[in-house]
DNA sequence: AATGAATGAGGATTCATTCAT
DNA sequence: TATGAATGAATCCTCATTCAT
């Protein structure tokens, strides 16, 4: 096996060490020692692949993300007709699926706020998703002239608070508080619609 | 100077210097040593007014939090005519002032991570004014018959999402967000108001 | 109720709790804070009875210790018969009333070593029954002419082990232990007893 | 020099310090960082090589208690005549040549008052004692057949109590107090002794 | 590249005692 | 005499990080 192909796995040993602990301790259980101990590697081979603690933490949100980008990306992909309406549903239960297989992830974001660098990084990561999504709409003609990037993003991080508190509790999300989440923000967003977002449209 | 004075002072000072701390360096920052020495006051004395570090931030919170509650009750009762919209406007203005005059209110609670005591003591605050909102809401006629505590709690929270977009960078709160963010409470509560609720009716 | 007799009943109290405390947790949990409570005292007011905290350990074992010595000479007082055997075997059996009656006293002085001060006062406490013993024994005439005071003094405090040993688990002492140590002592001073001391003599 | 070897100094380096400190100021002063500023290393250290402050002194007292078991085993070893008064002699002065070696351990165990771990292990150990010496004594037909290993253990304490007297005041042990406390354990003894124990057997 | 060992800096908390009132 | 309040001094322990090998 390269040694290139063994760093790999050692980085995402770690990576599943940290979610573990958070997942099941919270973020301040995310000990160098414990994170070492949790992927049987010692504490000082951890400075080979990660600057410092924090920026393991910062890996495991990205990897998380970027499954949650996949995600959102291939089922907006599979809508058969596009309005604000089926968007938004398909984005916001996009994500949540992702929440569902990635409970690390809805502790260290929807939970618990978490250290600087990843405040930082989800929040920056919500902007780029509200300036895909804006632009997708956009351009499919979902949105009327007035519509700015501001209500997009207004959008993403409503629907974010909606998922705050419907995993606050329940790690797998309770289902009536995401059900009138998505009504409130296609609500919102449908105040900027134009008559194709509306109707719908053929994808 | 009775000795009692002199006992409020110093927690006043305490709650002053942990509150200053907050705001320059995140919740981090508040350890004890920091405090006490921002307060002028020895670590051990700390202990006489605070069973543990976390009942400091406690406090620091509930003092706000407090005069939250007198503000938005103060606005409201100042409001010549009541309909959502008008209640929706006075009640997140009514925050905001207070997320004006209380900075480090700001950081803690809108920014950065908190402890579990703060998070929690902040949601249950966040429904208890749901709860309080939507009695009045309720008895004041301007909900319709299937709207329930449950819309009330999605829309504090939400809004509270909007303020912590809007104080995210600016510590006065970016009032292009606040806006729009009062017209997205706004108009998903109009969504289950009465006609009074829609129309408004004098106080 | 004349002062002084208040502050005799807050000295007694205060032992109380500080015996209690000695009981139930062992002497590192006799903090001032914690014998105060117990007493139903302020902490500072302990200051006007005693000079510092081992002063309250001391006067707790003292009390003790002056009823251990009531004990024995009643114990002897009572003896029809006297010889090495019912000495020995009364002056250990008055101690295990005590123990029985004082269980602070057992965790204090035959558990956990204590500190130097209830350890001096132990040892010469141990040395003057011995001492007085001794006087006894001699002035009944059950000794014999070359017995000295450091057979006594070795009686004691071997004794003194046995009840350790026999105390060490049972709070009301192990009896075959209890037994065999009365054989152990006895068997030891008859090796330096008179024929009176073997045979015994009236009282 | 290999790393192993400077770790084994290390910790050396460390119970020498903790024993100085237990010797001249009792247990109470046995600090971490008294301990690390006597060893020369940062406190932070002492946890590279133990888990706690307790694991320090138990480290300390079985270092000294195999040193015990040594002696005794090497001078019953070298007896050329067995009997209860030779084996009681042999093993009561090989335990004073190991006290004089190690005055630590006289503080630690035969003064003042120690932790639970220290009382626990000691206790522990004098049971094996007893049982080792009982069985060693049974084999070699010292004991009568109503000779239990009770009587062993009371032995056993008994001397331990010997030795409390004898060094509780001089580090060098009096000789008086030893030499009467041998007799006393020989003289208990050999009431449980087979003619063989009394008369004595070849080695 | 990998790591065992080492550590400086700092964490929260407790305690016995004092002193102004 | 009595005490609420105050505190200096110390406690044990943990952590992220570095560095020699």
């Amino acid at each position: 096996m390269p040694q290139q192909l063994r760093s790999i796995e050692r980085v995402e040993r770690i990576l599943d060490a940290a979610g573990a602990l958070v997942h099941s301790a919270g973020i301040d259980a995310v000990t160098t020692r414990a994170v070492a101990e949790g992927a049987g590697v010692p504490v000082a081979s951890l400075y080979q692949y990660f600057a410092d603690r924090d920026e393991i933490l910062l890996a495991l949100v990205e990897r998380d993300v970027g499954e949650m980008d996949s995600q959102v990306a291939a089922d907006l992909a599979g809508l058969p007709v596009l309005s604000i309406a089926t968007v938004v549903e398909a984005t916001m239960r996009a994500f949540v699926k992702v929440y569902h297989r990635r409970q690390a992830f809805v502790v260290l974001w929807l939970r618990g706020r978490t250290n600087t660098a990843i405040q930082d990084f989800c929040r920056a990561h919500n902007k780029r998703i509200a300036a895909d999504l804006f632009t997708f709409a956009r351009e499919t003609g979902l949105l009327d002239d007035e519509a700015t990037v501001l209500n997009a993003e207004l959008a993403v991080e409503v629907g974010d608070r909606v998922f705050q508190l419907a995993f606050e509790r329940d790690l797998h999300g309770d289902e009536a508080i995401l059900v009138e989440g998505v009504h409130l923000v296609r609500g919102y967003l449908e105040r900027h619609a134009s008559a194709a977002g509306l109707e719908g449209v053929p994808a």
